[in-house]
RNA sequence: GUGGGUAUAGCUCAGCUGGUAGAGCAUCCGGUUGUGGUCCGGAAGGCCGCGGGUUCAAGCCCCGUUACUCACCCCA
């Protein structure tokens, strides 16, 4: 190429057909969010570095963008470079996740907000990853959280929701596999973890699925965890369902977290629950419910959430119990594909080089003021690559205008569809 | 952070064993059509990602580099 003109590594442009399906479908999740009772906020996309690296992010921290200082000296450099800590140089950060900035947002306005706070985020977070499919730098996610509320509701509320925007959506397929950190935290205890090793543990327990059991004893065995059961119990939770505690439930399950489970799954008969122990989840915020949201078609999920009754109180001083769900809405939107809905209400003007600029702007204005959404196009060799661009941009019927003294009487419109 | 693939016209891609840079689509022009989504002809458009090396000669072979992309890790 001449001039390499590309986007920043991992973030995109739209064109106006992406821009147009990626509207629709904000618009979507946006009404059904409402529907349920949900009231939605904005914050800023940067928050203080020292916040957002306050370890509440998990691995994600070191993914964040961060922000020089203005009006650094080199002496700054130097200094920072003298003591290795070259984050010293930042004093903000691009968001990396919706739910620190929530936090945040919540013990700054928590006066005005009432007991039970409802909150809808849709916006955009930065990540500095290696790109790939599904994944991006900048992508927005679409969260729901419920603070104040430490009771099965905030679960059930969310989950109802999210999946009442999915299936909004037209997405068929998706279902929402659900677990307790609780449940894990006692898997561990039994096996006899140390616990600076659990969050190691809980990730080799995550690839299950993947690497099964036998891969999961060897990956546990190298980080020094190989108490004798180890392998049987994985066989037992590589086949726990929604029948783990039919009849003696097992050692290593924490019977109150999974008696909420039960309760949540009977609280929410169409909803499409899978109970799966081997779900982690990486941030270490979570307490007790986690869950997220597959797709038979992919190996990524489409969305997670969870409870996280501590993180309020590391900015407030007081324990306030929370519950949030996000949509990776990227990922969503990947999947919805394009839906060209092509409006008979929007036309299209085909005129001759050469017509009076005045008389098209007046046939235009009278369509404009019947409603209808109106471009001109002026006529090329090859009509027909200008008629399927613009019936892929939305427009659904097409006139051509006649040379002379063209009147809307003299239209004579003609469907797009082909 | 680790590994693979790719890079040629605005777009999608050919380019043989190293020998003058190609096609389709899009664009522009001429004609055809003349209530028109057709067809014919022509033109324009290229640091072959970038830098080095081998060679009489490199789009092609070698080394490096950058970007894109896919996968791993982790994640939405």
């Amino acid at each position: 190429m001449a001039t390499p003109v590309t986007p920043p590594r991992g973030m995109r442009d739209f064109l106006p057909a992406d821009k147009a399906s990626r509207e629709h479908a904000l618009a979507v999740i946006r009404r059904s969010f409402a529907a349920h009772g949900f009231d939605e906020i904005e914050t800023p996309v940067m928050e203080d570095a020292a916040r957002l690296h306050s370890g509440l992010g998990g691995d994600n921290e070191k993914l964040a963008f961060a922000v020089m200082k203005r009006g650094l000296k080199p002496a700054d450099a130097a200094a920072a470079a003298e003591s290795g800590d070259l984050l010293a140089l930042a004093d903000l950060g691009l968001r990396f996740d919706l739910t620190v900035p929530l936090a945040r947002f919540y013990a700054t306005h928590r006066a005005e907000l009432p007991t039970v706070f409802r909150a809808i985020q849709i916006a955009p977070v930065w990540r500095a990853e290696r790109p790939q499919k599904g994944r991006y730098r900048q992508f927005v996610q679409c969260d729901i959280d419920i603070i104040g509320e430490s009771g099965l509701l905030a679960e059930i509320e969310l989950i109802t929701a999210t999946a009442a925007a999915l299936d909004a959506l037209g997405l068929t397929g998706c279902s929402i596999r659900i677990n307790d950190r609780r449940i894990l935290t006692t898997l561990l205890a039994h096996w006899k973890v140390a616990p600076e090793l659990n969050e190691r543990a809980l990730i080799v327990i995550d690839k299950l699925d993947k690497i099964g059991v036998d891969g999961v004893v060897a990956e546990l065995g190298g980080l020094g965890i190989s108490t004798a059961d180890v392998a049987e119990t994985l066989n037992g939770i590589a086949d726990a369902g929604w029948n783990a505690a039919d009849s003696a439930p097992p050692v290593w399950l924490d019977t109150d977290a999974y008696a909420d489970l039960l309760a949540l799954r009977a609280a929410m008969p169409g909803v499409r629950l899978v109970f799966d122990p081997t779900l982690v989840r990486g941030m270490g915020y979570y307490t007790g419910t986690i869950f997220e949201i597959s797709h038979p078609d992919l190996g990524y999920s489409l969305g997670g959430g969870g409870r996280y009754d501590g993180m309020i109180g590391r900015f407030l001083g007081t324990d306030v119990p929370a519950c949030g769900f996000s949509i990776g809405f990227e990922r969503i939107v990947d999947l919805l594909g394009a839906d060209a809905a092509s409006s008979e209400n929007a036309v299209v003007l085909v005129y001759e080089k050469g017509t009076d600029s005045a008389q098209l702007v007046a046939l235009k204005q009278t369509l404009v003021e019947q409603g209808l959404r109106v471009r001109l196009e002026q006529r090329t060799k090859n009509v027909k690559a200008l008629l399927e661009r613009a019936a892929g941009a939305g427009y659904g019927r097409y006139a051509f205008v006649g040379n002379g003294a063209p009147g809307e009487a003299d239209l004579e419109f003609r469907s797009l569809g082909g």
